[in-house]
DNA sequence: TAAGAAATATGTTAAAAAACATAATTAAAT
DNA sequence: ATTTAATTATGTTTTTTAACATATTTCTTA
């Protein structure tokens, strides 16, 4: 973790999370945001941990998740001017996920205390926070079902789609832009590394997706959408 | 469904939620709760209607759960004076869950414009309502993790002790005062009905629990929360 | 650039859980 | 009170997934 020095864009710009804030409130905000550098697989912040900042993404990919039982489980993947740690903050506890730097990126911090304070005096940031926890938390549920309920090749399909839809693709329209080891794609999908090797190999067999090392490309989303929703 | 009339007790002496209101706001929201009555397995909402309303049980058992593939998956059990259906209100949206009543239920209920607009004009009430989010959303994170990575014993586990700290017991100690047939047992920890019957069997074999009927008493505790922790 | 480490690929075996089947018990309805 | 339906119980089979094993390829880094 290394602080920089340099201008704040105002975040306002960035997501528009920040756009309730006030003149004053805004100026006051800029003045107190780090800007932070994580290099490659750096740790961010621990499960358990008490919580001292929320961040917003500026550069890099960030994943989140929680230590299961020897195995990892991927909550989500932040890309730029997404925030996270934010929940922690507002339960005023402790993190309740990990957070590692995917690839090296830089995020906006905020002191926990400062937050918090824009939360409880400004009505309107307030009001947008929590939709953005409501949708969260809906979200969330979605996911407990899909992962439990669906078998192997629909947890595959779905989190392919994901990436899909998170990061998008690059110029032939069909190759993710997120270059994923298979080991994080079997964290996001609740299986094994192996087992997403496997999968993913048969998929390609299928003519689904075509493999090039980290590099896939979604050949047949409609029936990958199809493979999802049946589980 | 049938609408009661009658008294609203102040709901700020049922949950502290509503603590923050102002005299006028309680005025207000006291003159337009209505109490509505649901019977035994009578669906209270729908997951994907738009939200109308959200609610306060105060007396019975509620469940929340969401339709699978072929599955349901229990989400919470709700007991006198929890809240339900705020999520969606805040979201403005439709409702990610199906609530219907365990047994014969009475809940105060509240349109949502009339919720947003307390969450809109008090801030501190939005705060605690998103207080109350931020939890939620934790649990709800945790949940995912257990439901997937642990195995049967360890998930069925789970779900008693979480029925014990939910509900509590009866005067003997040890006797869940919740009298849950296996087939919500199940839903509530990812397996199939057979594997709640049978499982559960074993663990009275193995003088964790008795069972009589639907009567279940915890006869060793810590063991459970051995079996519950470690998978 | 070479050696070592990490990631990917694929086959085989073992374990876990669902599906299926059927009986016994209990609760609900007439 | 008696029939019907629902729930609980338990055994068997099949499917799904994890675990294990071992090449092969691709990245690191010295």
């Amino acid at each position: 973790m290394t602080n920089l020095a340099g201008e704040i864009t105002p975040i306002w710009e960035l997501n528009p999370l920040w756009e309730t804030l006030t003149e004053e409130e805004r100026t006051r905000v800029l003045g107190k945001i780090e800007i932070v550098q994580y290099t490659k697989n750096e740790m961010i912040h621990f499960d358990g941990e008490e919580s001292s900042h929320m961040g917003m993404l500026i550069s890099g990919k960030i994943r989140i998740y929680k230590e299961g039982i020897g195995q990892k489980q991927i909550i989500r993947l932040l890309k730029p001017y997404d925030v996270y740690g934010y929940r922690a903050c507002i339960a005023n506890g402790p993190y309740n996920s990990n957070a590692s730097a995917f690839e090296d990126s830089v995020v906006y911090r905020l002191q926990r205390d400062e937050f918090v304070r824009l939360a409880k005096e400004n009505g309107a940031f307030c009001y947008g926070v929590m939709r953005m926890m409501a949708q969260d938390l809906a979200i969330s549920e979605i996911r407990t079902v899909n992962l439990t309920q669906k078998h192997i090749r629909g947890r595959l399909a779905e989190s392919l789609l994901q990436l899909v839809h998170k990061y998008g693709v690059e110029e032939d329209g069909q190759t993710l832009a997120m270059l994923l080891p298979r080991e994080d794609l079997a964290n996001m999908s609740n299986m094994t590394t192996s087992n997403a090797i496997r999968t993913l190999s048969q998929f390609a067999q299928e003519g689904l997706v075509a493999i090039n090392g980290r590099r896939i490309s979604i050949l047949n989303e409609k029936e990958l959408e199809k493979i999802s929703r049946l589980g």
